[in-house]
RNA sequence: GGUAGGGUACCGAAGUGGCCAAACGGGGCAGACUGUAAAUCUGCUGUCUUCGACUUCCUUGGUUCGAAUCCAAGCCCUACCA
C-alpha cells in the first residue's frame, strides 16, 4: 500500500503533522476522523478539500470517520472567525445533519456491506449526557491554562477587539475530548484538519496522551486560496454549496470554470482523482492555450459529475452552451425552465409586468434588493433580457419579451440569472 | 467591583451642535477591455413617487429653532486594576 502522506504531499493536502512517527502509523490500516461544523445544511465547496483528504484515506485502506460537531456547533469555533458566531438551536443541527451526510456520500463510501465503510458520528451523542462538573473533573484539569492561553486562535481574538467570551474559549476543550473520545471508542489515532485546526487538533493529542497514555497525531493540509488571495469557495459573495437546492447544476459548475489559470493545476491535483499523468497534459494546455480553457472545463466536469452526477453535469453544461451561444432562439419555455431549475426566480402577475419599465418589473420580482438597486442596474446598462441588453430607464416590457407568454429570462452584469414566471 | 476608553452604513474608519445620507479606504455591484480570464480604467453603492422627499449614526428619554455630535439612564465591548 503507498503511504497515503505522499500522496497528500503530492496534491498540496498537506503542511504539517504533530509527529514525523505518523507516517509509520500510516504504513498499516488506521482511523482517522475529521470535523465538520453543521452550520448549514449543506456542506460548501470549502469543505472540498477535507472531504478529498478522508476520501484518500478511505481509498488506501484507511477507516475514517466524518464527525459532525452537533455539540460544538452550539458553541462555535473561534478559529479564525473574527467574531463570535450566532449559536445555532439544537434543532437546527439536527436537521443539517441529514444534508451533510448526503453529501459527504458522494465522496465517500458509507455502505455498510462494503469492506471499509466510513462511518458518520454525531458529537453532540456524547455530549449530552456529561455534566459541567464531569467536564471540569474529568477533563478540564488536563488542560494547562497557559497552553490553552497561548493557542492562535485564543490570542488573536483576545488581542482584538472583539474579545473572546468563556463559552468559545472551552472550544477546544470540547474538540479535544472527541478525539478521546473517538479514540476509545472506535481506536481513532488520527485526526485532520486545515491549518486554522492546528490548535484543536493538539489540544485533542495532548488530551489523548495525558488520559490513556497513548500516542496520537494530527495532520494539517493548507487552506486553499486562490492567487489573489482570497479564500476559496464563494461565488459572487456567496459559499458555493454541494446542495442543488443552494447552488445550481449551472452555478457550481460555472464556479469551477472561471477558476483563474494560475490555479487550475494546483485545484486539479486537489479537488480530483485525476492521474498525475492527465494533470500534467492538462498543464500544458494552460500553458500554450490558456484561452481554451481546457483543464478548467475538466476540473469543472469532474467535480459537477462527483457531486450532482451525469444528470446534473448535462444540465449544467446545457445551460452553459445555451448561455454563451448568445441567443435563446428556439428555445422553448420548457426548456428554460428546465435550464434555469435552480437559478433563483420570482413569480409576477400579468398586469405587473406589461407595459411597466423594465427596473420596475425587476424590482417588484425581488431580483434587486430595492427599487434604487434596480434603476442603477437599468441605468449602468447591466440589464439582460431574453439575453439581449435592455438598457435605459424608458425600457418597458411588452409582451414581445415573454416567451410563450409566461417566461423572461433575466440577467444582471454576464453570469447571474434570474427567471421570471409571469401568470394570467 | 473600581478607573479609563469606546459602540457611525457590508467592514475598517473620519466627523464632537446647522455646510451630514454622513469624508476616506476596503469590499460589493455594473460598464469598457478580454479568453465566460487576470491586470487596468470608469460609474454606482440608505429608502422612495430620484431636479425632490423620507428614515438613519447602540437603545430609551431629555436639552435645543436645529443633535451622529450636548445631557440622563440603560445595554454591549475593550484595556488596566481588584
Amino acid at each position: 500500500m503507498a503511504n497515503v502522506l505522499q500522496t497528500f504531499k503530492d496534491r498540496y493536502l498537506f503542511e504539517d503533522m504533530t509527529s514525523p512517527d505518523l507516517e509509520k502509523l500510516l504504513d498499516s490500516p488506521t482511523t482517522v476522523y475529521a470535523g465538520f461544523d453543521p452550520t448549514a445544511e449543506s456542506l460548501q465547496a470549502g469543505n472540498f478539500v477535507t472531504i478529498m483528504a478522508l476520501a484518500h484515506l478511505q481509498r488506501q485502506g484507511h477507516k475514517v470517520i466524518a464527525l459532525v460537531g452537533g455539540a460544538t456547533g452550539l458553541i462555535g469555533d473561534p478559529s479564525g472567525k473574527s467574531k463570535e458566531r450566532n449559536l445555532l438551536t439544537s434543532l437546527t443541527v439536527e436537521r443539517n445533519l441529514e444534508g451533510i451526510k448526503e453529501n459527504l456520500s458522494r465522496f465517500l463510501n458509507f455502505d455498510p456491506d462494503s469492506g471499509n465503510p466510513a462511518i458518520m458520528v454525531n458529537n453532540y451523542d456524547w455530549f449530552k449526557d456529561l455534566s459541567f462538573v464531569d467536564i471540569l473533573r474529568d477533563v478540564g484539569r488536563f488542560f494547562r491554562m497557559t497552553q490553552m492561553l497561548s493557542k492562535e486562535s485564543v490570542k488573536k481574538r483576545l488581542d482584538s477587539d472583539e474579545g473572546m467570551s468563556f463559552t468559545e474559549f472551552c472550544y477546544q476543550i470540547l474538540q479535544g475530548y472527541d478525539f478521546y473520545h473517538l479514540y476509545k471508542e472506535y481506536g481513532c489515532r488520527m485526526q485532520i484538519g486545515g491549518t486554522d485546526q492546528w490548535g484543536n487538533i493538539t489540544a485533542g493529542t495532548d488530551l489523548v496522551r495525558k488520559l490513556a497514555g497513548v500516542e496520537v497525531y494530527g495532520m494539517t493540509f493548507p487552506l486553499v486560496c486562490d492567487s489573489n488571495g482570497n479564500k476559496f469557495g464563494k461565488s459572487e459573495g456567496n459559499a458555493v454549496y454541494l446542495d442543488a437546492d443552494k447552488t445550481s447544476y449551472y452555478d457550481f459548475y460555472q464556479f469551477f470554470m472561471r477558476t483563474l489559470d494560475s490555479d487550475t493545476v494546483r485545484y486539479l491535483k486537489i479537488f480530483t482523482f485525476l492521474s498525475d499523468e492527465r494533470i500534467d497534459e492538462l498543464a500544458k494546455c494552460v500553458e500554450s492555450e490558456p484561452e481554451r480553457r481546457e483543464a478548467q472545463k475538466v476540473l469543472a466536469e469532474e467535480l459537477t459529475r462527483c457531486v450532482h452526477g451525469e444528470k446534473g453535469f448535462n444540465i449544467a453544461l446545457k445551460a452553459t452552451e445555451v448561455l454563451f451561444g448568445g441567443s435563446l432562439e428556439g428555445l422553448g419555455a420548457e426548456d428554460l425552465e428546465k435550464i434555469f431549475s435552480n437559478v433563483p426566480s420570482g413569480t409576477l402577475n400579468c398586469d405587473e409586468v406589461i407595459g411597466k419599465p423594465a427596473f420596475e418589473v425587476i424590482a417588484a420580482a425581488k431580483m434587486t434588493n430595492s427599487k434604487g438597486d434596480a434603476r442603477r442596474l437599468v441605468q449602468q446598462g447591466g440589464l439582460s433580457i431574453n439575453n439581449v441588453k435592455a438598457a435605459g430607464l424608458e425600457r418597458k416590457i411588452s409582451t414581445d419579451d415573454l416567451i410563450e407568454n409566461r417566461l423572461m429570462v433575466l440577467r444582471s452584469g454576464k453570469k447571474k440569472f434570474f427567471l421570471l414566471k409571469v401568470e394570467g
